[in-house]
DNA sequence: GTAACGTTTTTGTGATCACATTATTCTCTC
DNA sequence: GAGAGAATAATGTGATCACAAAAACGTTAC
């Protein structure tokens, strides 16, 4: 079998708006489309590759990767070939569990600043989620649910754990990604209006517990999927590519 | 009073070996001289001015800068330039929490790995940061300091939290450091024997209480330091510049 | 047929240049 | 003399080139 190459892959586009530097540019679509899975865990990315395929000097590309790479979306080998790193059962546990303990930190963090016009933002984007869930459209639904949090912790004027946490989605985002994209039916407690209520009520604890909530069971719907063990790395059952 | 420049400022070297790249090395430089505090607060950061201060071409300062904006130890403005960024007293405050919410999960998931050779080279650390504290060389304090806490947190084979840890550790570095060398006499609970006897005993829980303490000690530390709150940005009183 | 070797191609890095944007300085006006 | 405006200098970004290291390929020997 021959390797997937870049080139086999098509790449989710973003426009590109004039106020938009081109780096950033480049950097925010390969953002995305890591967090998307577009990008499959293990191809390698090469700077002269990524540059022809947007239309662009590889200099922008290099400042991206390198970003990129430096928030640990990409890992660069011995080798200096930068690939979407694979998942372990270890890093995955281990990055669910920083979420957990940094997001409601977070959240504990914005709580005092919460104010009405905050919760009314909350609810407009949950009901953005609510339709992506309803078209089944699990990107959106990914891109959306980061909002929400983003949105929420946002509200400290003293907020800077944001930088940390979205690292950890990085992370994260492309192997859940591809591992939600095979959930047929994505069954869900809506744990943000727990969240927004227990904003509504000040309750502090109550809020810790709904975000706390909201990642398990996150983390729950992963590990649902059929035949996810095949999904890690240094396993022995068929990666989906071969199949 | 004219500003500061950066041609004014003294530099720690660091030779290059040839087995290091040149962007690594400019960015270790750098890193190394923000977290000594001996490039400091609010001074402007220029890629062609670094780049001739190091007698490199503007190329690999311009990743360097790149990285360290990405890891939040320089900050960059909208008008793109690169300033050391100044500290608030609510920043220093969540800093200093989120130090002590990752360290502590860091050391406790370190905790079931440690082998009597972590021990022993702990040990030989530590006796490291009693030399220098008897020298009363606050870099080398702050620099072997850190080296005890990774190595640590490092004994976990599946550690991903250190360089959430570390970007902590630059966003604290250039002021802690700016605080610290006002400190006269360095008064220090060994905090790390307690650590370094919990890790024997495998008593996780007493770990964690010495990381926290640990890191606690050090705030304090820096929080006698006479007239701290000049230090901070937004306020009124003078600045050590202007004195 | 397979493994080892040497050649060719690809890749990342560093250097230099061009350009648009932003600071800084100088000059003119009041 | 002081402030507004224009001219000048400095800066970050993007593009292109040169080079060394690494990967991919084809060839040869067994």
């Amino acid at each position: 079998m021959k390797p997937k190459r870049l080139a086999d892959f098509e790449l989710l586009m973003l426009e590109k708006s004039d106020s938009l530097k081109t780096n950033q540019w480049v950097y925010q679509l390969l953002r995305t489309n890591l967090l998307c899975g577009k990008i499959e865990p293990g191809l390698p990315l090469t700077i002269r590759g990524l540059a022809e395929a947007l239309n662009v000097s590889p200099m922008p590309v290099r400042e991206a990767l390198h970003r990129l790479a430096c928030e640990g979306a990409v890992e660069v080998k011995n080798n200096r070939r930068v690939i979407v790193p694979q998942m372990t059962v270890e890093k995955f546990n281990e990055l669910c569990e920083l979420r957990i303990l940094l997001e409601t930190h977070a959240a504990e963090g914005a709580s005092p600043y919460i104010r009405e016009q905050h919760i009314t933002q909350l609810q407009e984007i949950d009901a953005r989620i609510d339709s992506a869930i309803e078209r089944g459209d699990s990107v959106n639904i990914s891109l959306i649910n980061q909002e929400f949090h983003r949105t929420l912790y946002s509200a400290n004027p003293f907020q800077i754990s944001i930088p940390l946490i979205e690292s950890v989605w990085l992370q994260l985002g492309p192997f859940s990604q591809v591992a939600i994209s095979k959930l047929e039916k994505t069954y869900i407690i809506d744990r943000h209006i727990e969240a927004i209520n227990a904003l509504k009520q000040h309750n502090t604890f109550a809020l810790r517990c709904a975000i706390e909530a909201d990642i398990r069971d996150g983390i729950a719907s992963i590990k649902s999927v059929e035949g996810i063990h095949g999904y890690f790395k240094g396993n022995t059952l068929a990666l989906p590519l071969a199949k």
